[in-house]
DNA sequence: TTATTTATCTGACCAATGTCAGCTATATTT
DNA sequence: AAATATAGCTGACATTGGTCAGATAAATAA
């Protein structure tokens, strides 16, 4: 008898349980209960205001004050009246603290390491993570404007161009981190976004200023990890979100007739085909739309 | 910056872990705590012998019967002695509990369920999930003897051919449920065992008895998902310890100079090349092993 | 100003889990 | 038969996680 699908999927989420649960004990080898753990993670993670660390691990507020003075008490942790607010109260970890996370952090890794080594196909382990992640945690995407210098910024690009060269074959290759387009891909003049997932940025997107009459959609990008997921869909909206608040009444773009999956997107978000604006030689499909 | 495969791997288990958190708290919808639901469902999943689903479910003998009495008392569980041995006991399910155990299985069902229906590409989905559950839960397979023509033996079998006409192109179909050679493959005669990884069969192999004098090693197959993970070395080693068992001196295989990664195992594992020993026109190499 | 809302803290309490030392009954070894 | 080992049970107890009703102090609205 064929295994079902969802044999396949509950039998992934039982090994993965049982996994994770080891994984989650291992944070109980420092002699610190699961919960003080986790607060001292989230923090070291970069969460200072109390009331994000309560919403983000799910605490009661009673249990989550709790939890912060006995991080105190232990020394790794102090907390100060927020300077804008001063009911909430910000946390911060101590030089104790920052030790103390950072022994964390090599427990995960040291774990993370040992997984990968263990395996003989790397690339194909991690591409599976990744896809699974995405698929799981699609509604968790976070859209942010970042300098599309900034390194996360050039990794999507390069990987974006690595892309076309495949399917183009094209030779183009840009000195990404002095890209002379960047600047404008960065507000008042344009903008650049880039989805994170948990983390890790599995799409881009810029929008390119011109003369301050008219915005152009560049560099739409979405790993191949998260592909279906209507992740270039979101990143439209967000860019032509962008592109209102910026003032601007047109946006257009150029694509080629070899991706008709984008080119029907384009069309079902309500861009109307027109004559070729710029004599790039890639593209031969050019897209407005009107804000 | 590129994400590093480190990031990836904790990326994964992050987003993992908050899903299958939600997965666990599914099991409090019912109104009785995760230790005596996961006891439940440890026991409606065909764990009877008491000491197994401690071992199992990593419990303190004093906390695993008091969780079996509150399943008692709630008329969702029996218990006795286990007829061999008075001191062990057994636990089954009630008509009751059999019910509630079912109604467990619906809520993860439909969650599995909805997981797939918002994904494009299940296949890809759940290819990626066999292989990170291979991955993981390597040191967790279970080798279990089976008869050649039942329903998960004939599902592995018929990957095999699958595999095998793909490969090399012959169009070579056997009645799987039927096959004549089957019953060459049942003790005393010869063996057949599937390796299974919590529940999912992801390898077989097979130990055909010729005349009680030798052995022959057929249908060696690995699920591409646990390639790599010395699941085939594995597997032989199985099959050699049984044909001790019942007696064999000397067992024999054919296999094809295109799988040159078969042909290395072979040798690694101690067998000699020898003379062509049948006239199946597609193997083209040949081994022999003394026990 | 006064009243109301907001963010956090405190004390009281509870259920669930986990730990441990001894107990009982049965099986196994000597 | 006596001694020892094994499987599970019981009682006592500690810790953790979680809930709730005020209390406190600061910010905001009336």
């Amino acid at each position: 008898m064929q295994p079902t699908d969802i044999d396949r999927i509950r039998r992934f989420h039982r090994t993965v349980t049982r996994e994770t649960g080891v994984m989650d004990q291992s944070f109980l080898g420092r002699g610190r209960p699961l919960g003080a753990a986790r607060v001292l993670n989230a923090i070291g993670r970069g969460m200072e205001d109390v009331g994000a660390i309560r919403d983000y691990l799910g605490l009661d507020s009673g249990l989550m004050s709790r939890l912060l003075r006995s991080l105190e008490d232990e020394g790794l942790v102090e907390t100060h009246p927020a300077p804008q607010d001063a009911r909430r109260r910000v946390a911060r970890l101590t030089h104790k603290g920052r030790a103390e996370f950072e022994a964390y952090e090599d427990l995960s890794n040291t774990r993370a390491q040992r997984l990968l080594d263990h395996h003989p196909n790397r690339a194909d382990l991690l591409a599976a993570m990744d896809l699974i992640a995405s698929a799981i945690g699609q509604h968790a995407v976070e859209f942010v404007e970042a300098d599309p210098r900034d390194p996360t910024s050039v990794w999507c690009l390069s990987e974006y161009f690595a892309e076309l060269s495949r399917r183009f074959e094209r030779g183009f290759e840009v000195h990404l981190s002095r890209d002379p387009e960047a600047t404008d891909m960065i507000a008042p003049k344009g903008a650049f976004f880039v989805a994170m997932s948990d983390g890790l940025p599995i799409g881009c997107g810029g929008l390119k200023g011109h003369d301050g009459t008219w915005g152009e959609v560049k560099r739409l990008w979405v790993s191949p990890a998260a592909r279906g997921l209507k992740l270039a869909t979101r990143l439209m909206e967000v860019i032509e979100a962008r592109a209102r608040d910026l003032g601007m009444g047109v946006l257009r773009l150029d694509t080629n007739s070899q991706l008709p999956e984008a080119v029907a997107m384009y069309r079902r978000l309500g861009w109307t085909e027109i004559e070729r604006f710029n004599d790039d030689p890639y593209p031969d499909v050019f897209f407005e739309k009107r804000l």
